[in-house]
DNA sequence: CCGGATCCTTGAGGATACTG
DNA sequence: CAGTATCCTCAAGGATCCGG
């Protein structure tokens, strides 16, 4: 059976289609609060309370659960220290790092277009 | 006055602030649509209809408010040709191709951890 | 201290219909 | 064809409490 091989333009991911394994893990990281957690954490390990101050505005649920679905896709490693109070410790793996990488280009991204991304939009509201 | 400087690991970008214009503009770009409207749209011009089909999976009305966000904040350039029936053309702004770059970064990180994420998802179900 | 469970509110987002 | 408006639904997300 031949399968015919679609040419991609770019770097052939299929996020084209909407149920693709690649598409999913896309729309799982692709969320504003993922990628704060994600730079809040940089090269660092955290407990969630700190965590939670690095990341303005974020809710405990949100946070939480933002940490589960990142453990779950190996980016979060999560290190439970059996104490009491326990403590439980948060750093990102080798993938989650990979990707950080990306992230902070998208931060450095935002600050350089800062001026322009402002008048544009004065322009638009006008 | 002395205002005391933070010290920033990474690239300086104030994302801390929840209230900022540049954690303002991330929470707009962040997200799964507009990343992927970007990564659509790459160096072409098109069409509503045909970006439409491009990007699987959204609305009619998604496309439409993503496409005034990302229009607003200057990263893609809307042609209307006065004609009739109308045809508008949408195509990424500079800042808006150099944000693409950053994107083909996490499409061509999700694909390379694809394997990776599988299994570590199977571990975390299990 | 960590984080799950529960309740409740708000807004994201889909379907449809209508204007230019 | 493009795009806005309207209605409706359901899930995202906040506040709170409890249990480990």
């Amino acid at each position: 059976m031949v399968t015919k091989q679609l040419k991609d333009t770019s770097d052939g991911v299929d996020l084209r289609r909407a149920d693709s394994l690649a598409r999913e893990i896309f729309s799982d990281v692709a969320n504003k609060w993922a990628l704060l957690i994600i730079e809040a954490l940089g090269d660092d390990t955290l407990r969630f309370t700190r965590l939670r101050d690095g990341v303005e505005g974020i809710s405990h649920k949100m946070l939480s659960q933002n940490l589960r679905m990142l453990e779950r896709n190996g980016l979060v490693e999560r290190t439970v220290h059996p104490t009491v109070p326990p403590r439980v410790d948060y750093a990102l793996t080798e993938p989650g790092r990979a990707l950080r990488a990306t992230v902070d280009g998208m931060c450095a991204w935002t600050q350089r277009h800062l001026g322009h991304i402002e008048a544009s939009r004065q322009r638009f509201d006008g």
